[in-house]
DNA sequence: CGTGATCTTCACGTTCACGTCAAGTTTGCA
DNA sequence: TGCAAACTTGACGTGAACGTGAAGATCACG
């Protein structure tokens, strides 16, 4: 578990600072960046230091959530930050209302298949987890049944016999 | 996804057999018998072929799921697996019924235990990818909302100033 | 009992996701 | 302006989880 240090002191943020409040190392950021999943600040005057803002930090949270719960590569959470990329471009887009309808449909429909994508990768795995979740919970069941008919004839003589098979 | 030929021709299978029914490669299963997930059949007369049984599918199987599902290196899947280990030998104790009552509540109550540590690995996982689901639903609602509302007054003049601030 | 497919055990190679060290540079601050 | 702390790039190292040969043994079948 990261050291909740959860005091963002806002913007200027350095790498230090980052990897810090995101519970990560200032390598793994470097190594995000050059993987293309934390924009390189494209204007950065070269062998300067990096500047971060909170907005960074919840990307880079965002990031490691991702990776963890759904369990993919950096590539293909490169792909799916594809999406919230294209989903920033569409904000920008819809703030400014002078783009005709037909393209804001257009950017609308986009950015509703990039989240069909992930939606589907997410219900999939919750649907895995829960049948698991579910074996687990009828094992347990099992379990707890047997202990209580053992403790139910107490200091008597011998339980009675179970007569059903445990699945495996 | 595997290739599912879900013909299991029962006992005898070869170690590319037990490959293929469980979708993956005869190398990863040695790999796994040398990290100890799978049992290393102590009896094989030492370079002789390596054979395994249905069960041996199944329990692939739920080895690749378990790691899948929950995310966990193969040391952590290995103490898992411990776990299921001392089921089986508690379901093998079981079976005679010459055991005394103690010793079966111990063994029963330590099969709770390792159930209940699963349980909570799952649980806490699932728990973190229903709130991701929430959240990609609620932006979902958001996008088809703004599309419903550019394609009621479709041809007309500029629809309505949005006014509301899509949340990042 | 020959033979081709499949398997055996080394052993080295590879990819991913970083860790770690080195040498020089930049920044915040006194 | 001086300086320590934090940063920069670059390069090599590492652990996990396999992939990929090589050289020989074994199996299943005609």
């Amino acid at each position: 578990m990261p050291q909740d240090a959860d005091i963002p002191p806002d913007q200027s943020l350095r790498i230090g600072d980052l990897a810090r409040l995101a519970g990560t190392t200032t390598r793994t950021i470097r190594y995000y960046e050059e993987m293309g999943l934390l924009p390189a600040a494209a204007q950065r005057p070269s062998r300067s230091h990096r500047v971060y803002t909170a907005a960074d930090v919840e990307r880079l949270r965002e990031l490691m959530r991702l990776k963890d719960l759904l369990g993919v590569s950096l590539g293909e959470l490169g792909t799916l930050l594809a999406a919230e990329e294209a989903r920033a471009e569409v904000r920008a887009q819809l703030r400014r209302e002078d783009v005709d309808p037909a393209r804001r449909r257009e950017l609308l429909a986009e950015a509703l298949g990039h989240l069909d994508r992930q939606l589907a990768l997410v219900l999939h795995r919750a649907e895995e987890l829960e049948k698991l979740h579910r074996e687990l919970d009828d094992r347990r069941k099992r379990v707890r049944r047997k202990i209580r008919e053992l403790d139910a004839n107490a200091g008597g003589t011998f339980p009675p016999a179970p007569a059903d098979a445990l699945s495996s």
